[in-house]
DNA sequence: GTCTATATTGGGATAGAC
DNA sequence: GTCTATCCCAATATAGAC
């Protein structure tokens, strides 16, 4: 039997990813968790440690999975490449065990207002996004870093954007498994990060 | 002077951009635009007719100016290319005289809750992602259609990411113009749509 | 078309018994 | 640690005068 805490947290994660934060509301949220609603308030305070807590829990298993990945790479230059460092990135959004709301919920988290979520975002990311656009910078030094970052930036867009919607825009069925998904990603950004460094200049 | 009607639409698309749908509320709305907050439900019957109506406003003239720009292209074969294509799908969000708020309103348009939102994005942007989808699968015969619409579905992603987030997570200032983010943004996306197609087997 | 005033509902938070 | 009951406030929406 789940604790209390748990419940919430599983009740208020569902809620949160279908319909947001600001629209999710602790009395549905105690609700669906066969939980009584002050119990919210005992537990984590106010509705913004409540949303705090269920974050942290997801992406923390996740980004240690990432840094991880990427310190064995570092330890083996031999396998050390492009693939290999985004696949460090990537792979643990669908291979962890609680892969299952994840998705909605990071990409829940770029979402919300800025003053609840922006200084989460960096405190939860911005060790992961800088480790891992030092080791690509590494591996494409004829690249500027502040191209890399960018290059990071648009996949981490990208990845989002996968995570968000099930299927592209415009498209009829034909569903791919996360797999599939993350495969045609990861090949896509292999191929964006080996370009070139645009020139600047205005021909817009 | 400005119409109360075009002073609500302002203000309002302000208020979503900067809040979100749900944590904004018609009483800020009328306050911030000099209005009564009777003359919301006047003109727009409800808080979900405004929202529709501000999105609306933003998205349609962009999307005219894709639309005619891809017929251009299409009228004179000799300028057809990816980058072209590219350009014309993305050079109108920086063109636009409107364009200030617009980064932000679209950026936020896909992180409403579903209910409220996906039946307007299909409606808004569906025929537009299906013809700019057709029109790069021309140029590139040997993908199969669903990857193209995979690789284009990543573009939006990484042109999302960089019309909310200013710059890229973890770096320090050094912020670009709009017009350079989306030189490299094109820049990276070409090579990604030129990239094989890639082997769905399972090595994950 | 624009205002005041209000009806009605639902929100987050808290006090205090158990 | 969990409940009931309640406070207080803000929300959308509407009715009706001007």
């Amino acid at each position: 039997m789940p604790s209390t805490q748990d419940c919430l947290l599983d009740a208020a994660e569902a809620l949160f990813v279908e319909k947001g934060y600001a629209a999710t509301s602790l009395r549905s949220i105690a609700t669906h968790a066969g939980a009584n609603l002050a119990a919210t308030h005992y537990h984590f305070g106010s509705k913004q440690g409540l949303f705090a807590a269920v974050v942290h829990r997801r992406v923390t298993p996740i980004n240690q999975a990432r840094l991880a990945a990427l310190d064995d790479l570092e330890a083996d230059t031999a396998r050390l490449d492009i693939r290999s460092v985004l696949e460090a990135f990537l792979l643990p959004l669908i291979k962890s065990d609680e892969a299952e709301f994840l998705p909605g919920l990071i990409g829940r988290i770029y979402s919300e207002p800025k003053a609840l979520i922006r200084p989460m975002l960096e405190q939860e990311f911005g060790v992961v996004a800088r480790r891992f656009a030092a080791a690509l910078s590494r591996l494409l030094p004829e690249l500027s870093i502040t191209e890399v970052r960018w290059r990071f930036h648009f996949l981490v867009g990208s990845m989002l954007q996968t995570l968000s919607l099930p299927l592209p825009l415009g498209a009829e069925i034909a569903e791919d498994g996360s797999q599939a998904k993350f495969q045609r990603l990861i090949n896509f950004a292999i191929s964006g990060f080996l370009a070139p460094e645009p020139s600047l200049g205005e021909p817009l």
